[in-house]
RNA sequence: GGUUUGGUAGUUCAGUUGGUUAGAAUGCCUGCCUGUCACGCAGGAGGUCGCGAGUUCGAGUCUCGUCCAGACCGCCA
């Protein structure tokens, strides 16, 4: 055996044993006459020792000039610490060195391998091997692994078959742009990398899977975020003879689960809401039900005085900021200022302080009395020591600006508690959206989603007005799975295809392949995804995604440690019958 | 495509109103140290202030451009 323990598995238990371990010098504490090195794997940490006492002077020497991240193998005796670090699993033990074999000498790394590194992102970005010998990365993929073995558990315990579905498929003008692969023997086509398996899986459920899922790679080449990749994973499911009711049941179980599982969470039934009242109350369709701060519109109560701002609105929304009264007029001035940034987009805010004494000051005071700013605290629930802000205008714009500053300041309040799961599904969402530029609907969820039942009719008489049997799972402010019930007659999808704006012709070039399909027998199906990127690092409790993915592409969607993309040469292109000169802008 | 923040020692950062020889911590090297575990102590090396122009007697500091990185908006069916 090439050791015959890991640097984590050692324990007073184990006092007298020879034994051989392997791993990397995390530090060398020199005292002279004594020495001791933590040796560090995956598993742990072992302290070994060296001294002039029991160890031979040239071994002593050797393990003084070890350099960090060198990798050692050892072999020595399991001895009681004279001073055990209750700190650390291994910290009653220490291994007395008698054999010390170096595996491979290491450079010093440019930041340091610890818990709290002093290295900064692109750096570790670089050198990502590094980084990941680091517990935190090392735990985040530990912790991922675990979730994602949970899902395929349950899953496989609910009858569900994972299949795999190709990579290298058909690009398609629908939704985010694809990702494209020249095909050598086909002159002048390509491939396109899946944004999702959509139409795989539906055509699985054509052939009687009845219950697919797959863990599976997706590919969008759009711009990336903290929380968005241009390759992430998604687990990726379909059900036959199902409704809405049975998905969202089979789905929330396995959410439960994996709460359930990885941090013994018990959650009964998770809440609904419709897409319109979580748009109408949150400003949003993934609302962060974990804290308050509704939205109470305000027209009514605010439209009847002189403050032209207010009457010329489309929406006038308030929400109570809990305790925010102490924010002196600086700060307020500073929260001004923030909803006004080119990225909130408001032209202002209105506030008003609920004073202690059961007064109201506010920036409107010119307009509205002390009685029409009670009505305004009681209409969005403000106790006294809150601060009241006011946004207006028109109704999206408004809604969208009133949530990113609930965001804001619930994460300025510490009330956006990483530790505290809130799910709920948000569901009835419309169909269709219209583009307002180009007046061209599109749809909301995906072409495959079918309209509701009773909603059917209403495609020819008023598309905007139909809802969809679609779905979406949020977590803590976030869209972790959405999904829907498919479309699984020509008829229908054929009617969808040519509302998004397809000729017949191009709607058959595209998407014939699965109309064909449904003439054969297509069960009723729906099924949803869950990004597992953004599921896992939620339940880690952390914002960003990168730490959970072991090779992450930075902000431009480049990999700095292999430095990709990159060009390719001549030889390669012309094989490919691509041509050089679009390289050169 | 846009907004914004940053780029100074290997690393993380400070650097005042534009003014002498650009600092700290950590890492690295050397020596000392009878039980360390964020070991301690003493000493040392280490800088094209991202890059390019400009303003100025003088630029890390001001202006313009550019490159790189982070966050966000657009985008993400």
């Amino acid at each position: 055996m090439y050791r015959s323990h890991n640097c984590g598995a050692l324990s007073a238990k184990d006092i007298g044993k020879t034994v051989t371990l392997c791993g990397w010098v995390q530090k060398l504490r020199d005292k002279g006459f004594i020495g001791w090195v933590d040796l560090r794997d995956r598993y742990g940490v072992t302290q070994l020792i060296f001294d002039a006492e029991r160890t031979a002077p040239e071994l002593l020497q050797a393990a003084k000039e070890l350099g960090r991240e060198t990798v050692i193998k050892i072999k020595g005796e399991v001895i009681a610490r004279n001073n055990a670090n209750p700190n650390m699993p291994t910290g009653e033990i220490e291994v007395l060195v008698q054999e010390l074999q170096l595996l491979n000498a290491a450079k010093t790394p440019p930041f340091t391998i610890e818990d709290q590194t002093d290295g900064g992102e692109e750096l570790r970005a670089k050198y990502r091997y590094l980084d990941i010998r680091r517990n935190p990365v090392k735990n985040n993929l530990i912790f991922r692994h675990k979730v994602s073995m949970a899902v395929r558990q349950y899953l496989s315990d609910q009858g569900f078959i994972d299949v795999e579905t190709p990579y290298l498929i058909k690009s398609t003008p629908e939704g985010a742009r694809d990702f494209v692969v020249p095909s050598r023997m086909n002159p002048g086509q390509f491939y396109a990398l899946p944004q999702s398996p959509q139409t795989f899986k539906q055509l699985l459920m054509v052939g009687g899977m009845d219950r697919y899922f797959q863990i599976v790679k997706c590919f969008r080449d759009e711009d990336l975020r903290a929380d968005r990749q241009p390759e992430f994973t998604q687990i990726d499911c379909e059900m036959a003879f199902v409704e809405q009711e049975d998905v969202l049941h089979v789905f929330e179980g396995l959410t439960r689960h994996l709460l359930q599982e990885v941090h013994g969470i018990d959650i009964k039934e998770f809440p609904r809401m419709t897409y319109a009242h979580a748009m109408k109350t949150y400003g949003n369709d993934k609302p962060d039900i974990r804290f308050g701060m509704e939205f109470a519109e305000l027209n009514e109560l605010a439209q009847h005085r002189d403050f032209n701002v207010f009457n010329a609105a489309a929406l006038v929304v308030g929400i109570a900021v809990p305790g925010a009264n102490s924010y002196t007029r600086k700060e307020i001035d500073a929260l001004i200022d923030w909803v006004k940034r080119p990225q909130v987009g408001a032209k202002g805010m209105v506030y008003v302080r609920c004073n202690e004494d059961g007064t109201y000051k506010s920036s409107v005071d010119k307009f509205y009395t002390q009685e029409d700013l009670a009505a305004w605290a009681k209409a969005t629930g403000a106790a006294a020591g809150d601060l009241i802000c006011v946004l207006s205008g028109d109704i999206d714009a408004t809604r969208a600006q009133t949530s990113a500053l609930r965001m804001e300041l619930a994460t300025r309040l510490g009330l956006r508690d990483p530790k505290v799961f809130a799910p709920l599904w948000v569901i009835d969402f419309p169909l269709l959206e219209k583009d307002p530029e180009t007046g061209h609907f599109h749809a909301m969820h995906h072409p495959f989603t079918a309209p509701k039942p009773e909603h059917l009719e209403l495609l020819d008489t008023n598309p905007a007005a139909v809802n969809a049997n679609a779905y979406d799972l949020v977590l803590n402010g976030n869209e972790i799975g959405g999904g829907s019930i498919r479309i699984h007659d020509r008829d229908t999808q054929s009617k969808m295809l040519s509302l998004l704006g397809f000729s017949k012709e191009d709607a058959q070039a595209q998407f014939g392949f699965l109309m064909d399909a449904f003439e054969y027998g297509a069960p009723p199906h729906g099924g949803l995804a869950f990004g597992l990127d953004r599921l896992v690092s939620i339940l880690g409790g952390q914002e960003t995604i990168r730490d959970f993915i072991a090779f992450p592409k930075n902000n431009a969607g480049r990999d700095v440690m292999i430095d990709a993309p990159a060009p390719l040469d001549q030889e390669q292109l012309e094989e490919l019958y691509l041509s050089s000169s679009a390289n050169k802008q």
